[in-house]
DNA sequence: AGCAAAAAGCAACATAGTTGCAAAATCTTG
DNA sequence: CAAGATTTTGCAACTATGTTGCTTTTTGCT
């Protein structure tokens, strides 16, 4: 029953996270990562403050995804307008140190955010002098899903 | 006398990009210019306001910017935080059509963000059924100006 | 100079994000 | 598991950022 399997699994998976970096297990913590887990692609505050219901206050959300991009569960994605979204840290993102060298996908149609986990950031060649520490991509175009 | 000839320059640059931009020559819009030219940097909304003093309104400020990206005389330029920058386009950006295909640097000790013209945005090898039409390439580090 | 069109300024509003503090929830430890 | 210490939440108030409609001013043109 794979159906029935997928909450307890989120849950499961909510608790060792928040513990692992050491977070308090509140309801609004869970809540907001349950979303993040069951939603493939990116979300802005926005997003999340709407899908949260009126559940929290904004001020809450602002705190909840401050702390998580802190402790290296999430991370933010530049886009074009001035809209910061946020995703998930694969794997090896810890406290104050992201590891994210992967390319992030905007849709133009869908408008959704995805991280391409599998899709690493080029290195630049850049002219004399520049000193490069990171390399953000970020593609325009259409999903995979919206053809 | 070099000094001397910056400004001339400038202001007839500016009369002649507005010009060939069907843009009637206002106050506003050949200071924002000006800014933009003497700066070499990219500006955000914010810093235009600063440095326009108190001179303008900030909605003309903003209706300035909205114009000039609409006529394809700056571009913006995505950052990890959301404050949008922009920069002037270098050359054949005409109305509602950008041609900027090069990378962006934004150095983290003196906070400036710069084109790079000379450096290309590579092509991204996507997952199956993703199809790319424009990329965006941000990196950070430290500028030559800085080290 | 005089007219029509465009832009600027103003006011009012809407949305986004921050801060301090008191109340509530969570964690710790005996 | 209860009590106290600690952390987090919600609330209120505030700042910053961005938008819209309308009136006045400036610009381009004849
Ligand atoms: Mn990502
Ligand atoms: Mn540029
Ligand atoms: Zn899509
Ligand atoms: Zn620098």
């Amino acid at each position: 029953m794979p159906a029935k399997d997928t909450l307890p699994d989120f849950e499961e998976k909510i608790a060792s996270l928040l513990k692992k970096s050491h977070l308090s297990v509140t309801e609004s913590r869970r809540k907001i990562l349950h979303l993040f887990l069951e939603h493939a692609g990116a979300l802005s505050h926005g997003d999340i403050e709407r899908k949260a219901g009126e559940k929290f206050d904004r001020v809450t959300v602002y705190r909840t995804l401050q702390a998580f991009v802190e402790k290296g569960i999430i991370h933010t994605i530049p886009t074009a307008d001035n809209s910061i979204r946020y995703a998930l840290c694969k794997d090896d993102c810890s406290a104050g140190h992201h590891h994210d060298h992967h390319v992030h996908f905007l849709c133009h149609r869908c408008n959704n955010t995805y991280c391409l986990d599998d899709v690493v950031t080029p290195d630049i060649k850049l002219p004399r002098g520049y000193v490069a520490e990171q390399v953000e991509v970020l593609v325009e175009g259409v999903c995979k899903n919206c053809r």
